[in-house]
DNA sequence: AACGTAACCAACCGCCACTCT
DNA sequence: GAGAGTGGCGGTTGGTTACGT
């Protein structure tokens, strides 16, 4: 228990009599920690600092066990299937942070946690929307996990086919069913949604020759018959086809005028400079805007 | 090269629920 | 039943690194 929490109340040392360290674990800590954990287990997890001689709360060396020591804790490089998991069960769970972890093996609820916020939870705040309201999880649901699956698709694809593109992709959105066993499965349906997207320059576009987290960029190209691939890149330039916009439908441009602040957005590094590494691009924009006003 | 800012992530905090005596 | 001890969870903080100007 923390030194600060319930669990020292009175009756036990304050943390100056059992002069306990903070902040971050030394090498040698770890290694105290691992080989005693080796040689008598986990649990009790007070007793087993004292007992191991680590200066160090219970709290605190479960925390470094769990979400760092363990020999089956993955750190780094989120998959695209684990976003995908991740995107999907907090749809369904919120922040349960724990019960998400426990589908992704390997993972903290710490480092979702954090995935979260700072990859997820960022985007929202771009968007100056709440990362719980309807059309933020609309966005996830209709685009972003779609594209995971592309992506997810284009990778299995490559890796099989020796990079030939699977010509039957189509636009998909992304819905997890969980087995008896508790096994989660992804499963796609198709959706007609992203048929309104599309249509513009590369000028008030972001997609790049790469992709992001998300797959933001290049599921286009990998998936050419998709709703996403009426454009596509002809060397360098890059190509646009026909607009087709549902007459009830603004073009996304009408919707960049008055929907977002753009200013913000290009001072953000939104519109220009690499936008590789950005969750969120134009059409992304557009079609969380474009959600919002048809109601959905 | 120096500085400022953003992004990332390990660790901490506070609360709650459970178990044990 | 009451209180202490403990584990677990979600939220938050602060240090470090990466990046941009």
């Amino acid at each position: 228990m923390d030194v600060h929490g319930q669990g020292f109340s009175s009756g036990t040392q304050s943390e100056e009599e059992m002069d306990l360290r903070r902040g971050p674990w030394t090498m040698e800590e770890d290694l105290i920690l691992v080989n005693y954990i080796t040689n008598h287990g986990e649990g009790r997890w007070n007793s087993l600092a004292r007992c191991a001689g680590l200066k160090r709360t219970g709290k605190s060396c479960r925390l470094r066990w769990l979400n760092y020591l363990r020999p089956d804790v993955r750190r780094g490089n989120i998959t695209p299937e684990e976003q995908l998991l991740i995107l999907e069960l907090h749809s369904r769970w919120g922040n349960r942070w724990s019960k998400i972890a426990q589908h992704l093996p390997g993972r903290t609820d710490n480092e979702i946690k954090n995935y979260w916020r700072t990859r997820v939870q960022k985007h929202a705040k771009q968007l100056q929307c709440d990362v719980n309201s309807k059309q933020f999880k609309d966005t996830m649901r209709y685009l972003w996990m779609p594209r995971l699956v592309e992506r997810i698709r284009a990778a299995a694809t490559a890796s099989s086919n020796n990079n030939i593109i699977d010509n039957t992709t189509t636009t998909t959105t992304t819905t997890i069913t969980e087995l008896p066993n508790g096994q989660l499965i992804p499963q796609n349906y198709d959706v007609g949604c992203a048929q309104v997207k599309q249509n513009y320059t590369r000028e008030n576009s972001c997609t790049g020759a790469s992709s992001d987290s998300f797959g933001t960029t290049t599921t286009q190209v990998v998936s050419p018959t998709s709703d996403l691939t009426d454009y596509y890149f002809r060397g360098n330039d890059f190509q646009a086809a026909p607009i087709q916009f549902p007459e009830s439908l603004t073009s996304p441009l009408g919707y960049f005028n008055h929907g977002l602040d753009f200013s913000t957005a290009d001072q953000s590094g939104w519109f220009g400079g690499d936008m590789t590494e950005n969750t969120w691009n134009m059409d992304d924009i557009w079609f969380s805007q474009q959600q919002s006003y048809n109601g959905i």
